[in-house]
DNA sequence: TATGAATGAGTCTTCATTCAT
DNA sequence: GATGAATGAAGACTCATTCAT
């Protein structure tokens, strides 16, 4: 049996490597560029190979992109896990966690913003990436909620704060990510500066 | 002299078709995808037909993006042409008409953002797309200078005060397009919260 | 009727133009890069109005190729009516107008020994070019013919001397055109080494 | 092993086939006339399937020349091997040689000759197709300068006499190939009288 | 008579995908 | 399970040619 384990092995090695190759792909020339014959190049076996564990270039790209997402959830439930008291501190640790992220893995932030569906219902916010569900503003919300109980902010009106939080980060750093020859400070500095203005304007 | 001039209007309405067409292939499928067929596809002409009016895809796409530029700056200067004391006052009332004109012409919007490239050197900003240099956020700098010298800002770093307001400008018109199910309230309304935030963040 | 006059002689030279613009071309870039739209923006006419002249752009070219052929013949025509006594010296000087000629209009020369054919029959020589008839070779010929009759060749066979000589000639000529960085001496002594050679290899 | 063995057989067929068929279209449209499309149409096999066997178009035709050349090169090596002592006699089969293989395989011949680039300098001669480098014509000018100390010839400039007998055989091959229904005898004795010709011309 | 407008076929090349093996 | 071979569709672009005016 332990020969059936090393072929299962390998196999989801070849997988992964695969992914890889299409990662380095889609952060070195973008989305558009991905090709399967670059990808089979990168990784050294045929392409048709490929389509032995993708369906298809759009199954392939789909995975990826879920993978991006799974990624950035998996950060925001470490910062869950370490349960600070205070909504607006943990809030805030979890903004800058967000920019980070995205300055960090900028093709994966655009891909992940590209493809992401919001809506929000009845306070409730659905993310969706095809047919996945995802919850990391959910978060976001409640601690915005908390924050309004404990007379925190000027509005009480949580999803407006959440939109208005939200927007300003991705402003943040599209312009970061897509204007590299601007004047920028340090990341942590401009987070700072943005943050300062943020939460300045929102608070009592 | 009659005929003359109705063929010089349908052709320069098919121009017009042309370059509506490119655009919405790039609302649609994005910059990398528009392609000479597929625009020839949406007017019913055959590809050749466009080379007879732009000598070949740069130029084409260049003209959209010169076209979208134009057009914003043409409404600062209208704006500027008012003369308005206060510099705040102009300052808040530059960036409105920027976030209406975006949510307005959002194709146009997107591309210019797309393909400006921006620097600031020794306090002057420095705006090109391919070849041609605009000068919109010159006036935004000056303005926030002169806020800085009559004391009303925190900061006194005219560069980092531009950005952070151009960045959440950015944010907030780039998730309103893109989001449209999300529960907005009107775009006044919106621009209200949004700019009562960044400047309760940023004044003194 | 002058102005009927007067309108066929401005189309007679704008039908010249469009002859003259063709061969331009097709000595500056070579046969394979006569387009109708080059010739048309040369002389600053729409193609369309090429087609007023010439059913198509093989007409075009049979038409110029024709006028090179004609050329070369009118120059020998010259030399005939020079009248010279001595066989071998007339035909000397036909075969160094020749390879002058050639010289001069390279590409004239490159058309016309492509599309000429040639054939020999009973000791007459048939040059065609389309549908019509030249006689270039013909005086040839008869000179060698008479060379021979008066005992100045080593050989009696007057149509093996004129291929000889035929193709000697043309050997030169393609290489001197296709080899210009090779070290020639000037043409008047390229020519001299040549006859000599052909003529001592010939001669009793 | 045998079906690995058939595949490759085949497929080497097919390369030459790709090989023949451009080589045909080079010989009946001329150079600028070889398309990717038209030996795709003439093997009955896609375009796509000669990029497997070919980087690009100038690969494809670059590899017929470098083949056409080698094989005249292979046949020089031969003649070179056995070692004849009069230098005039050897120089005599060499041409013989040239003239026949240009006869047996015309279109080899004339990709040879057109693509071709020659130069001379001091006294070397510098033949190059594309980037490789050739020396056909080496030899023929070392035995040319053997035949001069010898005092065989008249003139005593070995370039000259190379250029003069090279032109002379090219011109007889050529018109050989380009006028089939000319009254040629056979090429032995064409060789011979032309041979005759030239060597009576040159020697002393 | 001359042309502006338009096109279909062709140029090289790349790519996702399939199929027999 | 992996691949070599092949393809059809698409990419930008050029050109000879036609047709209505």
């Amino acid at each position: 049996m332990g020969i059936q384990k090393r072929k299962a092995r390998e196999r989801e090695e070849l997988r992964q490597k695969i992914l890889d190759a299409a990662e380095k792909l889609f952060v070195e020339e973008g989305y558009a560029n991905i090709s399967m014959r670059k990808i089979a190049a990168i990784i050294e076996y045929s392409p048709t190979t490929i389509y032995s564990f993708f369906e298809n270039k759009t199954e392939l790209l789909s995975t990826i992109t879920a993978k991006s997402y799974k990624d950035l959830s998996e950060r925001f439930e470490k910062i869950k896990a370490e349960k600070i008291d205070d909504s607006l501190v943990t809030l805030k640790s979890f903004i800058k966690e967000y920019i980070l992220y995205a300055l960090e893995k900028p093709y994966n932030y655009e891909l992940f913003v590209t493809l992401c569906k919001l809506k929000i219902k009845d306070g409730t916010i659905y993310e969706t990436i095809g047919d996945k569900r995802y919850k990391i503003f959910h978060s976001w919300l409640s601690l915005i909620a908390q924050g309004i109980e404990q007379g925190k902010f000027k509005s009480s009106e949580p999803v407006s704060i959440l939109l208005l939080i939200w927007n300003t980060a991705h402003g943040f750093i599209m312009h970061r990510i897509k204007h590299p020859t601007l004047p920028w400070k340090s990341d942590e500095e401009e987070i700072a500066m943005l943050m300062d203005m943020i939460f300045n304007g929102l608070e009592k």
